[in-house]
RNA sequence: GCGGGAGUGGUGUAACGGCAGCCACGCCAGACUUAGGAUCUGGUGCCUUCGGGCGUGGGGGUUCGACUCCCCCCUCCCGCACCA
């Protein structure tokens, strides 16, 4: 073998030497506009900057697999590209270390969380330097670092010393609120009072408990999601469809809690309105968009009795046809309906066989509270519930209308309450099928239909009377008069809901940020002072949660940090002298490190503010009127659609609110990797064998010599699948990695893992190196000669080309092309013959930003000094991305049957002129009538035969 | 059920409404070799009576011309799902 072939070993040390080589000159040192990191910045000043990064890595024990580094790699090749073509580019990564592995972990071994965490950041961090990656590493923290926790506190204080002024549409700072309150401008917010006297006539304590209640972040009991199985409450994200824990798997119930919340529905309709902004992907902001939820309808009171039941409903113009009421069973008023004694003859069906309805709901809601979701999908879509006895009067009509309370209206959305019309609501039609409740349509149904709830469009019926009558409108004309009537004598007024639903969070974990909380002799909360943050997480004997048998739905969360008993009670001077508080002993969830990571990256020593308001400017802030700056390109699973993807852009948007950031959105853009799956072999037991030991034989997979059955799936231990990065650059070098994971496919799609296809990616590089190195010597083999027209063809389309591909995300197109124009080379210049030292240089180029440690090898050998990191990017000269004739297809009827050479300028004429005379279009043509002659310049000649 | 996305050779994929399958894996053949899991060269959608015919999930439509645009259907993937 020649002695400086292109070789695994060969490959080994360039990359090495390579990478210690940057990271000794700081190549990809980013530079700030000002601060600590700004030197260097005269060297980029002028040019544009971009934000490019990746969604951080939680640093599990088992490290990367194939699968990780693809959003990592398009990262870094986006980057690499963005920097030669002259932007000032960051590109950091950090780590969301803060979690329940972790925390798992160490209750397993006794270990402290941050021993194993700190671990495995460090064996991750080792294998993306291998990978090659252009991060500025200086910029590199954890969200378990207390210098970056302290400013997780501080920004939860922002949060709670915030309230949302429905009038201004934003947060404003609590103070505002309070003086606001106190000059008389304003009242408390409804539900906000529960002493209902005047806000000047409230105690110290009394007003602290308003205030409290407006808080962005607040303490409020509520029935939230108990999960005894991981001893924690989680939020509404964090929980599956069919009622269980997403980490885990563990069944969660309802119970009623005191817990921290976060008031995100309060920034619901800009959380939708501004995804119309984002240049993210439509199925995200779909997703986005569902999650929140957002129904336009009315509020309808129903009198019942001394009480009000308010309802929601998207159909006022049916109130003609509703039938009767039904509560949430833990809705409020469900206490005060209930009627003493059932009134004779009550339906059997509606009474539940209980002695009186006070007994008949205890039974029901206890039952409605025991039964976890998945309990309530094995039972299906079975309407119970049960009347309270009493009624309400329906406000358009006059009539009593039946109150039930019933499991499928749900407390937390709309008002707990609905008007029931079978006639045209599927899920009322059922439950008055199985209580025998009357049904009046109030929409004609087609002529062909077949019975049942009818939900489609029609006109009114049966909806007139004295009052008011909407007979013969469409349904937007009925929902507008309806509507305006009940406004008019105020039974009512139009409204919007959402689906969306306050964010839980507190958690009864060890491993998360405290809260930087005290409570006082009031059980009141108070925010420590900003001088005494972070408040550090204690150490403690024993890291676990209290947990409970997964179905115990009685059990209680209790916090680690409530046995740090001399951590829990501190004395502290607030201003009024030394007194005793307790400390908050949840934790936040750990989607809080990652709700404004990006802004760390800017400004990561920082020790004064969060992040410098020069520096978010600079790298986040808009661009244009109109334009919500965040990052430039953001690149991560599509997991996080409405986990760290709303969150964060809520808290964005709190701190924008309060002038703390200039853009509106944290990510401009944003782009779903895809997936890297590979296959996986199970044997006739049907258990996993090692994939990495399955043979192929004639369309047949054996394992062992017996056969297997292949399959399909998640990279992992679970399946035996296993692939790493690792043990791929130990056999091909870390160059060929990248090029095989960029080349199967544009970034946003999944594919398979083929181990046996990255020597494809291998052949290239070696290619590209023998075209540019001489294998016998080691030396360029590049000449002072001109090109010819072929070559220099070749090379300005493919820097076309492959600009495009890079620019798009579309790397395996880049890839494509960089390809053919190596393999052109090859041929056109053979083992004696140099390649020009004009075509050589940019096609190291070209491949710089996917194979950077071999291009950078290469032109250094070319007798370049400086990085090709920072080379300019090849720009395609226009002249030769034409052709002087070009080969144009002429087609009979549509069907290709001749190719005829012409003028690349050539006119229609000329074309059609060119194509007649081809032989065989002289055959075609013979005795037949050209119908119709279509011929596109340099594209092709169609003749249309009649 | 509702809402999205996608169906192209054995495989991953590529094609401003204009020559379907670029590039690669695999496979076949050849060259160089003691050897090949190296390298280089050529071939490789299917059928064929070697003229050609048929081919982008199926069926229709628009068009001189459709992988591409429109309608219906099938299959797969994803999200939501008693949300009033």
């Amino acid at each position: 073998m020649p002695p400086h072939r292109y070789t695994p070993a060969l490959a080994q040390s360039i990359e090495l030497a390579w990478q210690d080589r940057w990271e000794r000159e700081g190549t990809f040192h980013t530079p700030n506009p000002t601060g600590a990191l700004s030197e260097g910045f005269e060297r980029v000043a002028d040019r544009p900057k971009a934000f490019v990064m990746d969604m951080f890595p939680y640093p599990s024990g088992a490290g990367l697999h194939v699968g990780h580094p693809l959003g990592y790699l398009g990262t870094d090749v986006t980057s690499r590209f963005l920097r030669m073509d002259g932007h000032n580019v960051l590109h950091p990564m950090g780590y969301d270390a803060f979690g329940l592995p972790a925390e798992q972990y160490a209750v397993q071994t006794g270990q402290h969380p941050r021993v194993t965490t700190e671990a495995n950041i460090t064996a991750i961090a080792a294998q993306l330097r291998r990978l090659g990656v252009d991060h500025d590493t200086r910029r590199t923290f954890a969200t378990i670092d207390p210098g970056y926790y302290k400013w997780t506190q501080w920004i939860f204080k922002q949060i709670f010393e915030a309230w949302f002024d429905p009038d201004a549409d934003k947060a404003r700072p609590i103070a505002e609120l309070v003086a606001e309150l106190d000059a008389g401008t304003r009242q408390p917010a409804p539900g906000t009072n529960e002493t209902g006297r005047p806000w000047a006539e409230l105690s110290e304590v009394e007003r602290r408990r308003v205030v409290d209640a407006h808080r962005l972040a607040y303490r409020h009991e509520a029935p939230v999601n108990w999960c005894p199985g991981l001893g924690t409450v989680l939020s509404n994200e964090e929980v599956t469809a069919d009622g269980r824990s997403e980490r885990g798997n563990f069944p969660v119930f309802r119970r009623p809690l005191a817990q921290w919340m976060m008031r995100i529905t309060a920034y619901a309709e800009r959380l939708l309105t501004d995804l119309d902004r984002l240049d993210w992907s439509e199925s995200l902001k779909l997703m986005q968009r569902n999650w929140i939820g957002r129904s336009t309808g009315a509020k309808v009171r129903f009198v019942a009795g001394v009480e009000t039941v308010e309802v929601f409903t998207t159909r006022p113009d049916t109130l003609f046809g509703a039938t009767y009421l039904v509560l949430a069973p833990e809705h409020p008023l469900v206490a005060a309906l209930t009627a003493d004694r059932w009134p004779d003859g009550a339906d059997p069906r509606w009474t539940n066989g209980a002695a009186t309805p006070a007994e008949a709901v205890a039974a029901y809601q206890r039952q409605a509270s025991r039964r976890s979701e998945l309990d309530r999908q094995a039972e299906g879509r079975e309407k119970t519930g049960v009347w309270l006895g009493t009624g309400a009067i329906n406000p358009l009509t006059g009539r009593e209308l039946p109150v039930f309370i019933a499991d499928y209206v749900l407390t937390g959305y709309g008002t707990g309450a609905i008007m029931a019309v079978p006639g045209e609501d599927a899920r009322d039609w059922e439950f008055a099928e199985a209580f025998g409740l009357p049904v009046v349509r109030t929409v004609q149904p087609p002529a062909d239909f077949d019975g049942g709830a009818y939900t489609g469009a029609g006109p009114m019926i049966n909806s007139s009377n004295e009052r008011l009558s909407l007979d013969g409108l469409d349904k937007s004309a009925a929902i507008a008069t309806v509507t305006e009537w009940l406004v008019q004598h105020g039974h009512g007024e139009a409204t919007t809901t959402y689906k969306l639903r306050d964010w839980l969070f507190s958690r009864q974990r060890y491993w998360g940020e405290p809260f930087p909380i005290v409570y006082d002799a009031d059980d009141l909360p108070i925010a420590v002072p900003d001088s005494m943050l972070p408040v550090l997480l204690p150490e403690v004997d024993d890291y676990s949660p209290k947990t409970f048998a997964d179905d115990d739905d009685t059990s209680l969360p209790e916090p680690p940090l409530s046995r740090a008993a001399e951590w829990v009670t501190v004395t502290l001077d607030l201003g009024d002298g030394p007194k005793t508080y307790r400390r908050e002993t949840n934790t936040m969830p750990n989607w809080a490190g990652s709700c404004w990571y990006y802004l760390r990256y800017l400004d990561p020593a920082n020790d004064e503010r969060f992040v410098d308001p020069e520096l978010e400017s600079y790298w986040m802030g808009p661009r244009s009127a109109g334009d919500t700056g965040g990052v430039d390109l953001y690149v991560g699973g599509v997991e996080h659609a409405v986990l760290h993807l709303l969150y964060a852009r809520f808290w964005h948007k709190v701190l924008f609110d309060l002038g703390h950031v200039s853009s509106e959105e944290p990510f401009r853009r944003l782009v779903n990797q895809g997936y890297i799956s590979a296959f996986a072999y199970t044997d006739a037991r049907g258990f996993y064998v090692p994939a990495a030991e399955v043979v192929e034989r004639d369309g047949q997979f054996l394992f062992e010599g017996e056969r297997v059955t292949r399959e399909y799936g998640k990279i992992g231990k679970s399946l035996k699948n296993m692939v790493t990065p690792d043990e791929m650059i130990e056999a091909f070098g870390a160059d060929t990695f990248r090029v095989y994971e960029m080349s199967t496919g544009p970034l946003e799609q999944s594919r398979p893992w083929e181990t046996k296809a990255v020597v494809g990616s291998q052949r290239l590089l070696q290619r590209v190196w023998r075209v540019v190195v001489d294998e016998e010597t080691g030396q360029a083999r590049v000449a002072d000669t001109e090109p010819g027209a072929d070559t220099s063809r070749a090379l300005n389309r493919a820097i076309e080309a492959v600009r495009d591909g890079l620019g798009t995300l579309r790397f395996n197109i880049a890839i494509a092309r960089i390809t053919e124009l190596t393999n052109h080379l090859t041929q056109a210049y053979g083992p004696g013959t140099a390649v020009p030292r004009s075509v050589a240089e940019p096609l190291v180029l070209l491949l710089a930003p996917l194979a950077p440690h071999v291009a950078e090898e290469m032109w250094s050998r070319l007798g370049q000094a400086d990085s090709v990191a920072w080379a300019q990017f090849p720009v395609a000269e226009e002249r030769w991305l034409v052709d002087d004739t070009v080969q144009v297809a002429v087609q009979v009827n549509g069907k290709v049957r001749a190719q005829v050479s012409v003028p690349a300028d050539a006119d229609a004429a000329t074309l059609e002129a060119a194509a007649r005379a081809d032989e065989r279009i002289v055959g075609y043509l013979d005795g037949a009538t050209v119908r119709r002659v279509v011929a596109v310049p340099s594209r092709l000649v169609n003749f249309v035969l009649g």
